[in-house]
DNA sequence: TATTGTTATACTCTATAACTATA
DNA sequence: TATAGTTATAGAGTATAACAATA
């Protein structure tokens, strides 16, 4: 697929390699996780509920910066799998402690291999050692670019601030 | 914007910096030639354009592994800003020359600069040396992974092969 | 009949805003 | 009235397939 063009020397430092690379490996990886029926939006999303078990929808979607309705969306397809639960709050009915399954764990394990194995194949280019490189240049490189640690990219949003 | 979810250690490899940083890397080179009228997705044919003069849609279409309507679409967009034309070719009225028009090049040519402040900033955590073993391991990786130098991920498409 | 380019349609993902129910 | 969650609507981007013009 995608022949290069010819006859055009394309730049070959990091700042044009990075988002041709990070889109490769966002790609490998939800192929290895679409037969669980899960997209790499998922998982954040389900690490998150497993350390955080009974959160409100709001906190989620306050944590991870985006609007409720969207946690709504990603709530109804992981509850679709049965890898979640939304239970009503009976101190104040308004709220919705979600949980995950057992079957919510399993996956969550699978998805936990699936990335291992995902890294190895996607790095086997390189040595450990060079790979232990790699991460530290890049983590510099992400920490002054304020990205923050956890958060996926699948989790973007532009409301950012303030007014609904 | 997107706080880091508390409470969980986040995986810190370069498997999962990669789409991470990449997905921030092609947003903000995308803020930089939003000024201009322009997406990621216009830059690669531009250049190709620049650089393979008179080239038919078609010719365009399977350098980068696309559908040609997906080039019609992208060539639209130039036109309509001014920056690329379609000429009929006499010989055989069903291809379409494309050319870069004088305001094409000039937009080219500042799509280059805005890339280098990009790159600047986008680095600018590493010193120089550090900067080229980044730009040297991923070039590693991507060769491994069969990544082909030129192309953008703006044109991923799944039909790869066969028959339309 | 085969090929180039175009248009039309549909689908995925997400953002925005209106709405319901609780409080 | 204010808040949690939901539903409805709309928009961007792209894939797919039907189509018209030309050969």
């Amino acid at each position: 697929m995608a022949n290069r063009p010819r006859g055009d020397a394309p730049p070959a430092g990091a700042a044009f390699l990075l988002p041709q690379l990070g889109a490769h490996a966002a790609d490998r990886f939800a192929e290895r996780i679409a037969p669980l029926g899960l997209a790499p939006r998922h998982v954040g999303l389900l690490r998150w509920i497993s350390h955080n078990s009974a959160t409100t929808q709001r906190d989620v979607a306050t944590a991870f910066g985006v609007r409720p309705s969207r946690i709504v969306v990603l709530l109804d397809e992981l509850e679709e799998l049965g890898l979640v639960r939304r239970e009503v709050d009976p101190a104040d009915r308004r709220n919705r402690a979600v949980r995950l399954t057992t079957q919510g764990r399993r996956a969550l394990t699978r998805v936990g291999q699936a990335f291992l194995t995902h890294q190895n194949d996607l790095l086997s280019a390189l040595t450990s050692s060079e790979q232990a490189t790699l991460a530290t240049l890049l983590a510099r490189v992400a920490e002054q670019q304020g990205l923050s640690a956890g958060v996926h990219p699948a989790y973007r949003d532009d409301h950012a601030s303030g007014h609904p």
